[in-house]
Order: structure tokens, then sequence, then C-alpha cells
DNA sequence: TTGAAAAATCAACAAGTGTTGACATCAGCG
DNA sequence: CGCTGATGTCAACACTTGTTGATTTTTCAA
């Protein structure tokens, strides 16, 4: 009635299933996550979600779709660009709370294989998109896998392991910390 | 026959069952890995896992448990600390393929919590008991967050995710590239 | 060889999974 | 009103999971 473009009654519950969706395979991955929890915790039946999303695997990739927002390391001074992508990162990661893809699929990758090649993609998007317009292109690789084992390795100890080390630290703390590697990884010498 | 001390068939059987456990655990995590098919890969049944470890989380628990190897970086070098723990845990990881015990938790964790707790044991052992010797005592908290976000991260990207960047590295590639960093986070200058 | 313990087999259980189809309820429009 | 299509409910399906008990086969010493 408020809204003025069909405010089908469908669509609140799709959303209300996104929105439960998202949380648990944030927190339990894909396998972890059952449909009738998800259900449950949306206050509807499980048959719902099939008949909303299709399938499990489609519930997932619905919650999983990303919006891409690249940070544009060419527009930031060359000895600031570590610190630029550790504070895009840290800032997808702790915006919203429980929502972020990233995190879903590295909860999901280790067991589901679509939710691992979808990891793959991202990856590429993301880091090796982020790197390609500001390094040369026979070091692409090569700095592309080093900033990703970094940045992966600070989002598994931090968001999904939760060692206390890593997790107590505030997100300046972070920032402080990991820029100089990232730096490196970005723009600094390579061993040869 | 040829044995000495009581060759009891059962001990054969349990150690076939151990290996196809670590083997499976290894590549698809506690959850990923049913009791069935273990048995099914050691060519036995179901019914013996259970005789002879109890349950499925025994079995986990003797399939996982490990020795501890800790590097004495005290002998080394200061200027060397670095490498030398890169190549310790890039030994472990590579040394008998499917065997080591950090890769099955580190695969599992994500949705068994008795292995994520495991794991921060684990991890408090190795990375913290390495460091303890030979970092301030003030000092250790932070390096070791900084030293497990990063070798873990490989562990992730290399052996679990198998990001193409990462896991067409050499070993030579990875001590190269790797122990700059390992080394700044053992021994340098942390940021004020 | 005999007999007892160890080892292995088989079928079944209770619980949980994703998914489906038949049915009931409700909305809004003619 | 009555009708139609969208929403929601319920029970059941086929399957997989860890685990158990009864039963049979094998092993090995007396």
């Amino acid at each position: 009635m408020t809204e003025e473009v069909s405010p089908r009654k469908g669509d609140r519950t799709k959303a209300a299933i996104l929105a439960s969706a998202r949380n648990a395979f944030h927190e339990l991955g894909f396998d972890g996550a059952s449909v009738r929890a998800i259900a449950a915790q949306a206050n509807i039946d499980p048959a719902m979600v099939i008949r909303y999303f299709g399938s499990k695997q489609e519930l997932f990739a619905a919650a999983v779709r990303i919006e891409l927002r690249l940070p544009d390391l060419a527009q930031v001074p060359k000895s600031r660009r570590g610190r630029a992508l550790v504070e895009h990162f840290l800032h997808r990661w702790e915006g919203e709370p429980n929502e972020d893809a990233l995190i879903m699929l590295l909860r999901s990758a280790v067991s589901h294989e679509d939710a691992a090649q979808r990891l793959h993609t991202v990856f590429a998007s993301q880091v090796v998109g982020a790197l390609r317009p500001v390094v040369a292109a026979s070091e692409l690789k090569r700095r592309s896998a080093l900033v990703a084992s970094q940045m992966l390795g600070l989002a598994l100890t931090r968001y999904v392991l939760r060692l206390p080390a890593v997790a107590d630290l505030t997100r300046t703390d972070v920032i402080r910390d990991f820029s100089p590697t990232i730096q490196r990884y970005v723009a600094g010498p390579l061993p040869h």
C-alpha cells in the first residue's frame, strides 16, 4: 500500500530468506547451514526456500553474488598503495557484519567445489584486477600470489579461525601492521 | 610369523584405517570424510572403524595427533630466522603428501568446533613456542599473530584453495618470496 | 584337534539432509 | 459475492550419516 511499485508480499519473504541465508552461510559455510535452519531463522517453511530459489545451490549463488567495488590503485600515490589495499579489504569485511561474500566463500570452499571455483574467480577479479593497472605484467602473477596469501591469511585467522592474537587486534592495529607487507608485495623490490 | 612381537592381525587393519582416515581428512575435512568412505578405501567394514577407534571423533583425534617438531630458532643466526621458519613449515607440509595434521585441521576447523580449538592449541605451541625464545615477551603475541596470518595464509592458498598463482610456485620460489616477510615479522622493526 | 578369543560381516536403528507434491489459505479484481 | 493466482503449510520421499548389536568367520594357543 505504502509502496509504489508492486510491493508483492513475496518479495519481503524472499528478502528475509536471503538475509537469513547470508547469516547462516557466513558463520557455518555451505554444508554447515541447512535449508531447514535457514528457514527456521526466517520464520518460514523450508519448502518456501526451494520455491523461491529453486535449490540450496542457487540460494547460495544468490547470497554470494558480489558487488565488485575494486579499489583504484592508480589514483593512490605509489607509496600508499599497500595501506589502501589493506583498508579496502578491512572495510569490506567489517562493513556490515555477517554479510561479506568473501568470508562466506572462504568458509564454504573447503568442502564445496563450486564455492572453491567461485573463490578462484573472485580472487582473480579482486586482487589481480586491483594490481593489474599498477604492476608490470611480468610480475603480476607473482605479486598477486603474495598479496592473496597475506590478505586471505588475515581473513582466515581473524574471521574464520578467530585466533585471539589476530582477532584481538583493532582495525588500527591491522592497518599499521599489515600495510608495510602489502606495500612491499605491491610495489617493493622482489627477491631475484 | 615373520614378526617377533605379537603381530596381531588387528594392528594391521587398525593402521590401514588410520592411513585411509588421514588421507580422507586431509582432502575432505572432518565433515566431508564419511566413516563409510574411509572404510571403503581401506577395504574393510565401516563397523570396524567404530570398533577400533570408538567414534569418528576419536578417529579424527588419533589421525591428527601431532609430533611437535619445533624449530630451535635460538640456534639460527638472527638474520636467517625467517628463512628457517618458512623452510620448517614447508618441509612439514610437503614432507609426505596427504599426511600433515595442520592441513587436516585447517580443512576441518571451518565447520568443526573441536578442530578449531585444536588448531588454536597447535598454533599456540608451534608458532608461539618457536618465537618465545627469540623475541621480547612484550612483542610475542603481536609477532605471533603476524607470522600465523602469513604462514596459514600460505597453507590455505597453496594446499587448500590451491590458487594457481600460489600453488604453481616451486619450493624455492616460496622460500625466496616469503622469507623476507617472516624475517621482518620475527626480528624486524614493528611499526609503532 | 579343540576351544576360546579376536576379527570381520551384515542388517538395522535413529536422526538429519535436500527436495517434492498435494492441499489449504489469502489477496485482490471482475 | 466468486474466481484466480499468489503464498503458505504439511507430510512424505529417497538418501546419507554415525553407530550398534547379533552373528559368523578366522586366528592361535593348549
